[in-house]
DNA sequence: ATTCTGGAAAGAGTG
DNA sequence: TTCACTCTTTCCAGA
């Protein structure tokens, strides 16, 4: 700790400048502070455990296990974080509130904002606690079904034609989300990346600052406080209607199905929501970008950040796309540790009570309740497991955000995945009936459990869908975790909905070696166009079809905080044709080869044919294939699940550092696999380590690992390389492919830049464009690596440098 | 009667 | 603008 200790410091100092700066970074603070003291009491209140109160969040954040972990003194990442989380926190609190007259420009926004934050984490609270408490009322329908929240808010209007899916239009979501990344990079807090996760302040503020007035407002729409009442509301009933009647873009009105209801009801009123997931996405990009290290430690300045941002973000509106903006605010929420102003510890159930139909309106969005209704209004759980020997844990709003990157081993606690679940499952509309849960691929189901915790008291798994792009892991937009529940199911689970993701939490029994057997989670989709119509969604759901299971434990902490780890499974294909029809690389034996090539890879994975051809490309940092060359394949040792490459020369025998190429497997026109990494070495240099190990790591450990950890980029680097701290060398060095995981995550070529490239696109300008010549090219490896190997450096490697992340935003 | 599943139709989106 | 093909979403039917 005492390393942490110095990070704090550190962070806390971040903390104040932005505090002081801006109104929001200080309500971030605040939140924390508040949410620390608000939690204890909260939490003690509900059933929380007395362990998750307030410091949660600053363990967690601090990423105990990420600074702790990899070395005790995270300079600035995790440690820092962690421990200023805490300290910081409160620090900030105090001053802040004193400040709170900081607040300037607009205190309400803060304050709002922080109870939105708070909400959001806090959501916990509701969900477990505050949801017995909120009538149901409140609560868009209690239905299972998830209540798409305000599309017609999130409709801009400048969108022509709400039916049309954003998808459709990506240009506009894809535009901000690449500006969101580009531009931010290292800019402006606002756009940065940072935002992201944490602290959202901007949303809540956007919509309840609403006194500001602030650009995004009007993108945003109408949310304010209240949704109905906002001129939209005409709008929004019609959106509602046609929108949501009607699918968006689609057939929708051609057909006629009678989900309508459901979804009106919901509809106008909660609309005014934003999404808080929104706001990872952005924030992501960003959060790649600068310090994927400090996931943790940056999570607490993102707060901050965003907080800033926030503000500026109205004041930069204009610039910035809507989507981008509404993207930044939104973030806010899903991060934003509620508190409330004033009733800190109120923050966590006591709003709920108050509502006033208007004050709970717009408020809506920031609480839990709000939101979650708005989105997925979640069958309150009667289940008793929860109450009684459930820490609640989950409840106590000092939780790290969903979208905050937590390391998946801390000390000696390790949450792994025992069994990985199959890398395809169809997902199912709310249209459909439940299409199962997730089964493992040789068979049965995903395991979890957490190691190295002693405790005889039981803890609670969280367990959410998150994204398997290139980016940082943040919970997925378009799919929701559903609980499945049934003679066949023997987990109990709870669900719960924290910032309009649904969480299902599961118990860790010491009985069972704090092992849980995943059986009881499903993997729903939401229709795309529900969700890009949300505010703040940049993301579009057209071909965004893989999700990774996320895992996430909370664990008290003698000295009162909450060690949060995070674990992250290997990517899932949720749709039905693809999971049945393009060509799938989960493994490869090989991640890297000399430039002469020859070598044997096997492959394994799904859909192989006898036909299907392995083609290597290396692309230009705009995305142009530079080079192609197909793989010789041996047809007879061909299988469904295995196919066997010769890998072909590369271009150049004369590189002096590696190069990071792809290759996919295709099996004929689109059919494509994903792009898979896989990197060439100079061919006098030694090998740093082509084959298995990295391989499977990668795959398995990177899935994991990426998930829980940072993307970043540049801690992959660190991490592999630990060698040089060179930047340059770094990248070059560092890029060593992060194989499967690239296989997963990483966009078929043909796809649309958007979803998937956007990760990458980012990335390689940020980082590739500048002068890292082939280096630039491997981009996206760039992106990816870092986002697999992260994990390991911070887990994994306690030693490597870690933090390096600075060191790569600074190479640009 | 439900829950899972696999399959596929219908229509919108993409290039 | 048209066309072929892809992708999404909803239905259907059987286990």
């Amino acid at each position: 700790m005492t390393g942490l200790e110095a990070d704090q410091e550190f962070d806390f100092d971040f903390l104040f400048e932005f505090n002081q700066r801006d109104e929001g970074a200080v309500a971030a603070p605040e939140h924390y502070s508040y949410a620390s003291s608000s939690i204890g009491p909260g939490l003690p209140l509900s059933t929380a455990h007395p362990s998750l109160p307030a410091p949660c969040h600053d363990l967690q954040t601090s990423a105990p296990g990420i600074s702790a972990v990899a070395s005790a003194s995270h300079p600035s990442g995790y440690g820092g974080a962690v421990d200023s989380g805490p300290s910081g926190y409160f620090l900030s609190s105090g001053n802040v509130r004193p400040n709170g007259a900081p607040a300037l420009e607009s205190p309400r926004i803060e304050i709002t904002s922080y109870l939105g934050l708070h909400h959001n984490n806090s959501q916990f609270f509701h969900d477990v606690e505050v949801e017995d408490i909120i009538p149901n009322s409140k609560r868009s329908p209690s239905t299972a079904t998830l209540n798409l929240p305000n599309l017609e808010a999130y409709r801009d209007p400048s969108c022509l034609s709400p039916a049309s899916s954003l998808s459709s239009r990506s240009c506009n979501s894809e535009a901000s989300s690449y500006e969101s990344n580009y531009s931010y990079p290292y800019a402006s807090p606002q756009t940065s990346p940072w935002q992201s996760p944490c602290v959202s302040p901007k949303t809540t503020d956007p919509e309840e600052g609403f006194p500001r007035g602030l650009g995004a407002c009007s993108l945003l729409g109408s949310p304010r406080h209240s949704p109905s009442t906002s001129p939209r509301a005409s709008v929004t009933e019609e959106s509602w209607l046609g929108a949501r009647t009607s699918r968006p873009s689609s057939p929708c009105n051609k057909r006629k199905y009678g989900l309508n209801g459901r979804q009106l009801s919901c509809s106008p009123h909660h609309s005014p929501t934003p999404s808080p997931h929104s706001s990872p996405r952005v924030s992501v990009t960003d959060d790649t970008w600068l310090g994927n290290s400090t996931q943790y430690t940056s999570s607490a300045i993102v707060a901050a950040i965003n907080a800033l941002s926030t503000d500026s973000s109205l004041d930069l509106g204009d610039g910035v796309p809507v989507k981008a903006r509404k993207t930044a605010l939104d973030h806010s929420p899903s991060v934003a540790l509620k508190v409330e102003p004033a009733g800190e510890d109120l923050g966590t159930t006591p709003p709920t009570s108050d509502f006033l139909p208007e004050e709970f309106s717009s408020f809506q969005h920031i609480r839990k309740g709000a939101f979650c209704d708005q989105y997925l209004s979640v069958p309150q759980p009667p289940y008793q497991w929860a109450r009684p020997r459930s820490p609640t844990s989950y409840t106590s709003p000092s939780l790290p955000a969903l979208d905050w990157q937590l390391p998946s081993h801390s000390g000696p606690y390790e949450l792994r995945i025992e069994v990985q679940p199959k890398s395809h499952h169809r997902a199912h509309y709310e249209t459909e009936g439940s299409r199962g849960a997730v089964k493992a691929s040789a068979g049965g189901h995903p395991s979890v459990q957490l190691h190295g915790y002693l405790e005889s008291e039981p803890l609670t798994l969280q367990l959410f869908i998150g994204t398997a792009d290139d980016r940082l892991l943040r919970p997925h937009a378009f799919y929701q975790v559903h609980r499945i529940t049934g003679k066949t199911v023997s987990t109990t689970s709870h669900e719960a909905i924290l910032s309009n993701t649904k969480v299902l939490e599961i118990p860790l029994l010491p009985e069972n070696n704090m092992r849980a057997i995943i059986d009881c989670a499903g993997i729903l989709k939401l229709r795309n166009s529900d969700i890009e119509l949300r505010k703040g969604e940049t993301d579009i759901g057209r071909k965004n079809t893989r999700v990774r299971l996320v895992f996430r434990v909370h664990i008290p902490q003698p000295n009162g905080r909450t060690l949060s780890l995070q674990v992250a499974s290997n990517p899932i294909e949720c749709s039905q044709r693809s999971a049945q029809e393009l060509p799938l690389v989960e493994k490869q034996s090989a991640a890297s080869c000399p430039v002469l090539g020859g070598k044997k890879m096997v492959l394994s994975g799904h859909n192989f044919l006898q036909d299907s051809k392995v083609i290597f490309v290396e692309k230009a940092p705009d995305g142009h294939h530079i080079w192609e060359m197909e793989a010789k394949t041996d047809r007879d040792l061909c299988k469904p699940n295995s196919l066997v490459v010769e890998i072909p020369p590369f271009r150049n025998q004369r590189i002096t550092s590696p190069v990071q190429v792809n290759f996919y497997v295709c099996n004929g026109k689109r059919k494509r696999s994903q792009y898979q990494h896989f990197t060439y070495l100079p061919a006098n240099v030694p090998i740093i380590k082509t084959e298995p190990t990295d391989d499977y790591e990668p795959a398995l450990t990177c899935g994991p690992m990426s998930q829980g950890l940072s993307p970043l980029p540049k801690p992959c680097y660190s991490q592999q390389l630990s060698m040089p701290p060179d930047p340059g060398s770094c990248l070059v060095a560092g890029f060593p492919p992060c194989p499967q995981r690239g296989s997963m995550m990483s966009p078929p070529p043909s796809a649309s830049p958007k979803l998937h490239d956007l990760s990458s696109a980012p990335y390689s300008k940020g980082i590739a464009t500048p002068g890292h010549g082939h280096l630039g090219l491997q981009r996206p490896a760039g992106g990816v690596l870092a986002i697999q190997e992260v994990p390991r450096p911070v887990g994994a490697h306690p030693g490597s440098p870690q933090q390096p992340p600075p060191t790569l935003l600074q190479p640009q």
